[in-house]
DNA sequence: AATGAATGAGAGTTCATTCAT
DNA sequence: TATGAATGAACTCTCATTCAT
């Protein structure tokens, strides 16, 4: 397997609301904050959410967290960008695992459970983007979109997978991945996609690309 | 065709708050008010949204407002199961003027993304219920894909489609559908699915479910 | 002698934040809240008032505040014009009563004085509009101003004081009549100008004009 | 001509906070701070005016102002203070340049509207005074009539001008210098007083004095 | 059925000031 | 001498909701 599918970019050293460099005191706290902020409002939702709960939660006074964002709105944005940087990097570990090219997708859903299993903020918060910062919500469809049409292309050109236009293919990969991670992790009563649902997911997704078991 | 795929169910005469039944000038109020709450959610998301807005919308006085709904969540809660019914009523209206049983699917899609197309509130609204009122959000799927296990259960019967857990398919069916929506037709330039895409979203489904052109 | 020196224009009725007309119960609550304002900027300045203070002092609850008045600001410009108002009647009120032409600018002297003495509000909320909102104490000096013009001009026709620019002159009184009154009503011991103070001013003022006792 | 007329003291060498003498390094960060705060307190008024903005100006960090001033209140006294300082030294080196007693007053109008030009924040900062420190401004007329009382007393004893109270006096020709600046120079098209204004005034005000062109 | 004035809790945000480094 | 992170009280303003008319 060549290279990694989702190649997660490296993150700028974070600044202050002022654009000045963080002290290492400085970034601690702003990294608290974070935190804060994803178990905040994965619990709450957005609106309901207050920057009272997000300071209160990460122990610092209400005038800190102005030193660090510049509303509810920016640490929300930075938040999603930082989920989904983490769904890549999970997904591509567990896809960079494969042996055989087909594997891949497979071990791409079964990342992606895992890391919707681990995260409740996954869908709360992500799904909440909608309307808080729409801009937003496209950006992390389309990197992981990204990742997988690269996959995907090299599939297509090895004769794995039949032709086809990448990038529709991504994008009803991630809306499969997405609704059933809702109905079996996020509504379901175990917090794993049961192996037969998993199953019929997969059959289904390989019938549809063309490398079914009869290929 | 048999019966209705999506069969939307009669909707109960409305109430008051107090529970009393509606004079004919109340149920309009009731219904303005309703027309109002849709243009405004879908403008603005539901924290931004605010019970002036809507009543200044509807041209009513405030306090009107709580002779109708009990609250901001109520009237969410209602529209959702209202745009819920309506999309339902779009995707049978056009399923069911299908010829041949092969054809519903994809008769069904084109209902969804016509109804998507001309309400933009589906998206913007549906996506808050994950935190507003999470038990309306699932609702919401589950009548939808109730309607979708009847037919393909049906299908798988009569050999049309490979057989398999019907409720899986389903699901699947309304996460591409969803996610196919949001990209092309609430993203994208135009505001219909452009032909190739709908072409290669339909070919992977029809051959995920076993029923290819090889068929 | 002839008509009115500040001839004083009718107020429209007051409306609501949202523009519309009040009732006589919100037209009530708005005038307590304008009183309340008077007293607490009139003790406090602009900055140290705050909302709380006056709906405190108004005795309503914060939020009615804003369905009067838009914010602070525009409480403070309101009121600023109201005094405004209110001097140019006492210094009609005063200047109408005198037999002689001559007597005008005296009697107007006095109406001035007197509105000071028992309005302390005047010095430090319209001096405060400096920084505030510059327009309205432009506003302010021009509307007092304009009284002054007309009455001196009549008066340089018909003789009565030498002629010149009516309003440099009309400036000029203002501008002592302000810091007199500064000077010893508000900063004074006793809350009237005494009255060799009075007479020195006013024999200045009349020399300067040409009207000296040698006329 | 004797001596100067606004005969200005001598300021005593800064300190810090703490009371100690400052190096010349401190010295020269306290002056940095008191011309940001001229600047920033002009611009904006006392209260939008804040302490990070002042030490942003002066390219200081937050904390390094207090090591120099105790408060914000502190700093804005210090700045009128020094206002005053510098326009009773316009106003002195104008005057003083006089060859006739009778010239004086002309000449010391000239410093003030000279400076007033100059100065922008000599009207938003010292009218601010009203409320943010009355005693300052108080302080600040004071020290201004208290020049004019010396050379007004000796011109009536010398019988330049006609003999009346040199305070009042004083006082008067202060309420018109403040004025027709505001008017003329703060407001006005040009920052100069044109010509024909300041003519008008002059001759109200040499008339008013006694020392007409009748003299 | 409808109005609209009134409420008061709570939101986001700013800022003078302190203090450890 | 200088820094800049941290504080927390106070501010302006919004809003769902109640209630007398």
């Amino acid at each position: 397997m060549s290279k990694q599918l989702w190649d997660v970019e490296e993150v700028p050293p974070p600044t202050g609301t002022d654009g000045r460099q963080l002290t290492e005191r400085g970034a601690r706290t702003r990294e608290r904050l974070l935190q804060a902020a994803e178990t905040v409002f994965a619990a709450l939702g957005y609106h309901d959410a207050s920057i009272v709960k997000i300071t209160d939660a990460a122990d610092v006074a209400q005038g800190t967290f102005y030193l660090y964002f510049g509303s509810k709105q920016q640490i929300f944005d930075e938040l999603v960008m930082d989920l989904n940087r983490r769904i890549r990097r999970a997904m591509s570990e567990y896809a960079d695992t494969a042996t055989t090219r087909a594997d891949r997708e497979r071990l791409g859903f079964q990342g992606y459970f895992r890391f919707a299993a681990e995260h409740p903020a996954l869908y709360r918060v992500i799904r909440q983007a909608e309307t808080v910062s729409p801009h937003i919500l496209k950006e992390h469809y389309q990197r992981i979109s990204r990742g997988y049409v690269t996959g995907l292309a090299e599939a297509m050109e090895a004769g794995d997978i039949a032709t086809s236009d990448p990038e529709v293919l991504a994008w009803m990969l991630m809306g499969i991945g997405e609704i059933v991670g809702m109905r079996w992790i996020l509504w379901g009563e175990t917090d794993v996609v049961p192996d037969e649902v998993f199953d019929q997911m997969y059959l289904f997704v390989t019938r549809g690309m063309g490398t079914g078991p009869d290929r």
